[in-house]
DNA sequence: CGAATTTGACCGGCGC
DNA sequence: GCGCCGGTCAAATTCG
C-alpha cells in the first residue's frame, strides 16, 4: 500500500478488525414516542416473569455491547461478515468496500460495572467541568503557566497509554448525534480532509467515565452517520435510558422472555432500540420464525418503524464493524 | 446564571 | 526542519 493509500485511508490508524457489512447495529435513536413496540408474529406473549428476572439484563450499555458483538455472528446480516485479519489486506478492503469518512474500530469487552446501584439517575454531573481546570487560574501569566503545565502533562501522557479499544458504527440516520442512552460532552469539532462534513468529538459527562466518541457523516453516503466509540463506559446508563426500558410494554417483555436467547438478544434490542434495531433485527427474527415475505410486510405495518425504516431494510441496514485490539 | 456548544489555537505524530 | 493532519484545549458564545 502507498504512502498516499494509507494516507487516504480512513482507517489506517486502526489493526484489524472484524467487518460485518450488513448487519445492522441497533444501539441508537431512544424515541421515548416510538418504543411502542407490538410483540413479533410468532410468539407467545406468555407470563408471568418479569423483564429483569426473565433475562437478567440490567440496561447497561456494557452489557448491550456483549449482545450486539454475538450478534454479528447470528443472522442478522443478508450477507456473511468478513472477517478481515490482515491489516494491509483489510486496509485495501475497506476502501474498496465503502469509503467512509474514518472509522476507527474498536472493541470492548466485557467491562466490570463498577457499581451495583441500578440509580445512575441523571447522570452524575458532578465532573462536567473538569476540563475546564486549567481555568482557574485567571491572569496571563497564569495562563502563560497553564500552557507551559500543558506541555508538561502531554509530555507525561506521552507515555503512551496504549489506545482504548474503539467500536465504530454505521448508522443510517438524519441526526447527526444519535441519542444512544449516555450524555456527552462535545469538545471539538474538526474538519478532516477527505469528507466534506466535520467531525464531531464527545466525551461521556459522567465521572472517571473516560469514554469518547467521534461523529460524523460518510461523505459516500450523507445519510450514513458513522459513530465511533472508544474505551468502556465505567457506570450505569443514565436515567433518561433506564426510564426508557421501563417502558417496554409488558406483552413485549413476555415476548422476550419466552424467546430462544438468540431470539431474545434481537428482540430486546428491537425493544429497545426501535429506529435501527428494527430492520435487521425483525428480519431476521422473522426468518427464523420462517415467516414469508408477505408476513414479514405485515409485521413491518405493526410496528412503529421510522420513515427510512424501507431503506433501511433494503440496504440491510447500516453496517456494524468490530475492531480488535492491535 | 450555570451548563453546553462553538471555534480558533495549539500540540504531537508522521511523511517528505 | 517543515508542513500537513487529526485530536484536544479552553475562552467565548449560546442556550435553557
Amino acid at each position: 500500500m502507498s504512502n498516499n493509500d494509507q494516507k487516504q485511508d480512513p482507517f489506517h490508524n486502526y489493526g484489524s478488525f472484524y467487518y460485518n457489512d450488513s448487519s445492522v447495529f441497533p444501539f441508537f435513536n431512544i424515541t421515548p414516542t416510538q418504543n411502542h413496540i407490538q410483540p413479533a408474529a410468532g410468539f407467545d406473549p406468555p407470563s408471568n416473569m418479569s423483564f429483569t428476572d426473565s433475562l437478567h439484563l440490567s440496561m447497561d450499555y456494557n452489557q448491550l455491547q456483549g449482545l450486539i458483538q454475538p450478534a454479528a455472528a447470528f443472522d442478522m446480516s443478508c450477507s456473511s461478515p468478513q472477517v478481515i485479519t490482515d491489516p494491509n489486506v483489510e486496509e485495501d478492503a475497506k476502501l474498496k468496500r465503502f469509503g467512509v469518512g474514518d472509522q476507527n474500530p474498536p472493541s470492548n469487552p466485557n467491562s466490570s460495572v463498577s457499581s451495583s446501584s441500578n440509580e445512575a439517575g441523571p447522570d452524575d454531573d458532578s465532573d462536567k467541568m473538569k476540563y475546564k481546570h486549567p481555568k482557574e487560574t485567571g491572569t496571563h501569566e497564569d495562563a502563560a503557566h497553564d500552557k507551559s503545565k500543558k506541555v508538561n502533562n502531554k509530555a507525561k501522557k506521552k507515555e503512551k497509554t496504549p489506545r482504548e479499544p474503539q467500536f465504530a458504527f454505521l448508522t443510517k440516520s438524519e441526526i447527526d448525534h444519535l441519542e444512544d442512552g449516555y450524555r456527552w460532552r462535545k469538545y471539538g469539532q474538526k474538519a478532516v480532509k477527505i469528507s466534506p462534513y466535520p467531525r464531531s468529538y464527545y466525551r461521556c459527562t459522567s465521572q472517571k467515565c473516560k469514554v469518547k466518541k467521534r461523529v460524523e457523516r460518510s461523505f459516500q453516503d450523507p445519510s450514513t452517520v458513522i459513530t465511533t466509540y472508544e474505551g468502556q463506559h465505567n457506570h450505569h446508563y443514565p436515567a433518561t435510558f433506564r426510564g426508557n426500558a421501563a417502558r417496554l410494554s409488558p406483552s413485549l417483555l413476555a415476548s422476550i422472555a419466552s424467546s430462544t436467547p438468540n431470539l431474545r438478544q434481537q428482540l430486546l434490542l428491537t425493544s429497545l432500540f426501535p429506529h435501527q434495531a428494527a430492520a435487521a433485527t425483525t428480519s431476521s427474527m422473522l426468518s427464523q420464525n420462517n415467516i414469508t415475505h408477505h408476513q414479514q410486510h405485515q409485521q413491518q405495518q405493526e410496528l412503529h418503524f421510522p420513515p427510512d425504516y424501507g431503506l433501511l431494510k433494503d440496504s440491510c441496514g447500516p453496517s456494524f464493524f468490530h475492531k480488535q485490539e492491535p
